[in-house]
DNA sequence: AAGAAAAAAAAA
């Protein structure tokens, strides 16, 4: 038998008599590689990298496997094999209690992580193939990088001084031994080597191998096996790989020849009838499909844009097409969990005999009911599987942290795709977990400069990937558009098409098939087409006036306001005598997250789509903060409104007279109320916490000025001239800041508008640099591996720019023990003991975030629970025991839980 | 001194 077989891989975790030697580890990688390659992944993805290497499929199959396998070459060296006393007694009766002394005496102290290892003595093999040594030396970085950080130059360089930590002589020959096993279990010859390497096809290959890497240290399928030669254990390893992937579900789902047109795909919407977005879509896929392209739309809600959106996904999903399943990307974990519930039906219904892997892909997904019933196919529960009907699944296998991104469908946050954008540990199996998957991002206007740059590059590195990427968004400015349709073209290697101009709403194309690239407008409901809201200013006094009086005959109002605070001041200002407390709801999001729920669900048993449409609502007002511009489908018959920034006004107004219904007599037209922001001298002021942590100055001040240069109506679709909406022409004129103001202004008011302007111009800029220091560089700087992984020590690597909140509990300290309010069962909770799950359901419903400063500080300190610490879930939770209803542990803070206005937190 | 909404954080 060869010595290398007497050394460790990977050890048994219940038998310290057995483990599985690394050449049996490089084995089962490489031939789970293979078996990817030609049955799991995308043909598209895989004639795609093989085209990007420069080497025929036959080639590919052999290389990827073999540079796959020697991924853990560096565990044959003794910083691996003594790095533990169980691993030591192995590799001590192979290379002698003299070598372990000497690698004692002599070594570095800092132990030289295994990956590294392989980077630094993979090359030598490689070179002996002829291969250039730039490119040798990079491959070695590529499957070295396996744990997440692909080794830095510096490191490999230190690494080679420490010949202790590495081992010569007889290990030297123990890998030479191993690798030449793995040359001809994988056949790779000379031939088989790629020549050069892009960007996308690193990202791809170290995907590859750190997939394969995960699937194959699974000791459920890959059982460690010591004491057998190697003829033998070669025998079963087809069969062990093919039950891997089938009960990881990375084979399985085979997607359909062909697609359907979008009455057939839809019939299980009630009385679907193709919008005209969705035609248009139609119409051009049969052109599009066969490259990777970046579709744009910017369109009101309600136009069917989601189900655009799936008619994409099918046109370029179909089997052989250049993708495979899609990935949702949403704002939020509430919208993702309801697109979820959206595609499943989707997916049961167009797959109604196969098992389609589907995931939700957020940090609380394990928390939904929906996803949780579709999780099958535990380890401990596999042969199970085949009983399991046909439907939409979840492999267990595929809910671990960073891997649901590789299922063939998903919906989930955005944030999901972006940590695969930053420079973070395991980055590229997010990228290649997208790769060849139709990608589709929602609500892409709603983000800062920080995310947006994310996004940008998300998108460049998307297109690199072959990536097809449908973007939707309310609205966008033409900058934005451009800056988005540049990235894409970035990606794909060429400069930005020109766009040619075109009304909202629209669909923009850009693909490498250039004579494709233009800008169509798509009609849209009549209902949205003739929205035209007239508003009127007052003053904040007015509100409770105005209330009682349009109000009178019954009827619906929202009224939004900027700060918490003064939402929960509105609401209390209600008058009694008019508003009973069944005909007011406050709505902002501190409340306990169940209380949020209930608030939620109020709003739409009084103001949603289901009720009775022909007659006038019962009176009722609500007070909210913009947590209501959200995604709850609302129908408001009248609407006061604090000043934001435009867009959010724009979206705003859509729950005004949203629905086709009847109204009060007394309101006979869309009517929107905008309180008038005061003055101090000339200036607006905002007020200052509005200005400090909320909006820009310049952004309210523009949208101001805009507003004021209108006749009293706002008309998003009415043209203003032949070529322009009156929506366009909003966005342009409060986001394109080479649009001077529209009022004539004085010199403190012109010093005013420049000031403002300077100050978030320059804030942009910053974010913009913070952004760029964090993600990945350009695809055209053709960054080596190293550079994909490497940011400053210190980097806070985060998908949005946010100040630091605080997550608590609020529990009440009883007689019987500590309780927590809301929950039904009332039943006690013991901090101290592993909550089950139901029971951390329990526990993060009497959950909020609090922000504050000065408390969060202080909060943040608290100890947490000894029970939670090993939660993922509950790990960063502080628990709050109140004392009759109140909490004064923190000096000179108390907070407390208002069953009305939610959790209350005052400064004493 | 003042605070909207939104996300995330475990693999071999
Ligand atoms: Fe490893
Ligand atoms: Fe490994």
């Amino acid at each position: 038998m060869m010595d290398s077989l007497l050394l460790w891989a990977k050890l048994d975790k219940k038998n310290s008599e057995i483990y599985h030697p690394p050449l049996f580890h490089l084995i089962d990688t490489a031939t789970v590689t293979k078996a990817l390659l030609t049955k799991g992944l995308s043909p598209y993805l895989v004639s795609r990298l093989s085209e990007s290497l420069e080497i025929n499929h036959e080639s590919l199959l052999q290389f990827a496997p073999f540079l796959s396998g020697s991924h853990d070459l560096g565990k044959i060296a003794p910083d691996f094999q003594f790095q533990n006393d169980q691993g030591s007694e192995i590799a001590k009766k192979l290379m002698g209690e003299s070598s372990y002394s000497l690698w004692q005496k002599n070594r570095e102290r800092n132990k030289i992580l295994h990956g590294t290892i392989t980077a630094v003595t993979l090359p030598e093999y490689l070179e002996n193939f002829g291969l250039d040594s730039i490119i040798a030396e990079e491959l070695a970085v590529i499957t070295g990088g396996h744990h997440g950080i692909f080794p830095h130059p510096n490191d490999i360089k230190n690494a080679k001084y420490s010949k202790s930590n590495i081992g010569k002589k007889h290990w030297i020959k123990l890998r030479k031994e191993t690798v030449d096993e793995l040359v001809k279990y994988t056949k790779i010859e000379k031939k088989d080597f790629p020549t050069k390497l892009t960007p996308a096809s690193k990202i791809i290959l170290a995907g590859l191998i750190t997939l394969s890497d995960w699937i194959a240290s699974n000791q459920a399928w890959f059982r460690p096996c010591s004491n057998k030669p190697l003829e033998e254990y070669v025998k079963t390893i087809d069969e062990k790989v093919d039950k891997a992937l089938r009960e990881s579900g990375w084979i399985g789902w085979e997607s359909h020849d062909s697609t359907l047109p979008s009455k057939k795909l839809f019939n299980y919407i009630k009385e679907f009838e193709p919008r005209h977005l969705q035609e248009e879509i139609e119409k051009k896929m049969p052109e599009l499909q066969d490259k990777p392209f970046l579709l744009i739309i910017e369109g009101p809600t309600g136009e069917g844009k989601t189900e655009g959106s799936i008619i994409v996904a099918e046109w370029c999903g179909v089997s052989g097409g250049i993708a495979r399943g899609a990935y949702f990307a949403l704002p939020t974990q509430a919208t993702s969990n309801e697109l979820y519930k959206r595609i499943s039906q989707y997916l049961r219904n167009r797959y109604p005999l196969q098992k389609v892997p589907f995931h939700l892909v957020h940090s609380n997904a394990q928390l939904s009911d929906t996803f949780s019933e579709t999780i099958i196919c535990r380890l401990d529960q596999v042969y199970d599987e085949d009983k399991h009907p046909p439907g939409v699944i979840a492999n267990e296998w595929f809910t671990y942290r960073k891997r649901p991104l590789l299922s063939p469908w998903g919906t989930g946050t955005i944030d999901q795709a972006l940590m695969g954008i930053l420079r973070s540990k395991h980055n590229f199996v997010r990228l290649f977990g997208l790769a060849g998957k139709t990608v589709i991002l929602d609500e892409i206007h709603a983000y800062d400069a920080y995310t947006s740059t994310l996004i940008e590059w998300l998108l460049e590195w998307l297109a690199a990937l072959g990536s097809p990427v449908v973007a939707m968004s309310a609205t966008l400015s033409q900058k934005q558009r451009e800056t988005f349709v540049a990235a894409y073209s970035r990606g794909f290697g060429e400069s930005a098409p020109i766009l040619n101009q075109c009304p909202y709403p629209r669909l923009t194309i850009c693909s490498p098939k250039i004579e494709q690239n233009k800008v169509i407008s798509f009609n849209i409901s009549k209902l949205n087409a003739s929205r035209k809201i007239r508003f009127e200013w007052i003053d904040e006094a007015q509100i409770p006036q105005i209330l009682e009086n349009s109000l009178k005959q019954g009827g619906t109002a929202a009224i939004l306001r900027t700060q918490i605070a003064w939402a929960q001041q509105t609401y209390q200002d209600l008058i009694p005598s008019t508003f009973s407390k069944d005909e007011r709801i406050l709505l902002h999001s501190r409340f306990l997250h169940i209380d949020r729920k209930q608030q939620e669900k109020r709003c739409l048993a009084v103001y949603g789509k289901e009720v009775d449409k022909t007659k006038v609502r019962p009176r009722s007002a609500c007070a909210a903060t913009q947590i209501i511009e959200q995604s709850l489908d609302l129908d408001f018959d009248l609407m006061i409104s604090d000043l934001a920034p435009i867009d959010l006004l724009l979206q705003r107004i859509g729950r005004i007279w949203r629905h086709d219904r009847v109204r009060p007599t007394g309101i006979t037209e869309p009517l929107l109320y905008l309180i008038r922001p005061k003055f101090k001298d000339d200036l607006p002021d905002f007020d200052f916490i509005v200005e400090k942590f909320i909006y820009e100055r310049h952004l309210l001040l523009r949208t101001w000025d805009v507003l004021n240069s209108l006749d009293g109506y706002l008309e998003p679709f009415k043209f203003i001239d032949s070529k322009t909406r009156q929506i366009d022409y909003l966005i342009e004129q409060v986001y394109d800041f080479s649009h001077p103001p529209l009022a004539s202004l004085n010199s403190a008011t012109q010093d005013d508008w420049n000031s403002s302007q300077a100050k978030l111009e320059s804030q942009i800029i910053s974010e913009q640099r913070l952004a760029r220091n964090r993600n990945l560089p350009h695809v055209n700087q053709q960054p080596e591996a190293w550079e994909l992984t490497h940011r400053p020590e210190n980097a806070d690597l985060v998908t949005r720019l946010t100040p630091r909140t605080v997550t608590v509990v609020l529990a009440q300290e009883t007689a019987r023990g500590l309780i927590l309010p809301r929950s039904r069962s009332k039943r006690q909770i013991h901090p101290n003991r592993k909550p089950t799950k139901e029971e951390v359901k329990d526990i993060l419903d009497h959950s909020v975030n609090l922000t504050k400063r000065g408390l969060v500080d202080q909060l943040e300190a608290l100890p947490t629970e000894s029970g939670w610490i090993q939660n993922t879930l509950l790990r960063n939770v502080k628990l709050l025991r109140l004392q009759n209803g109140y909490y004064s542990e923190i000096p000179n803070w108390q907070i407390s839980l208002n069953d009305e206005l939610g959790v209350i937190t005052t400064q004493i």
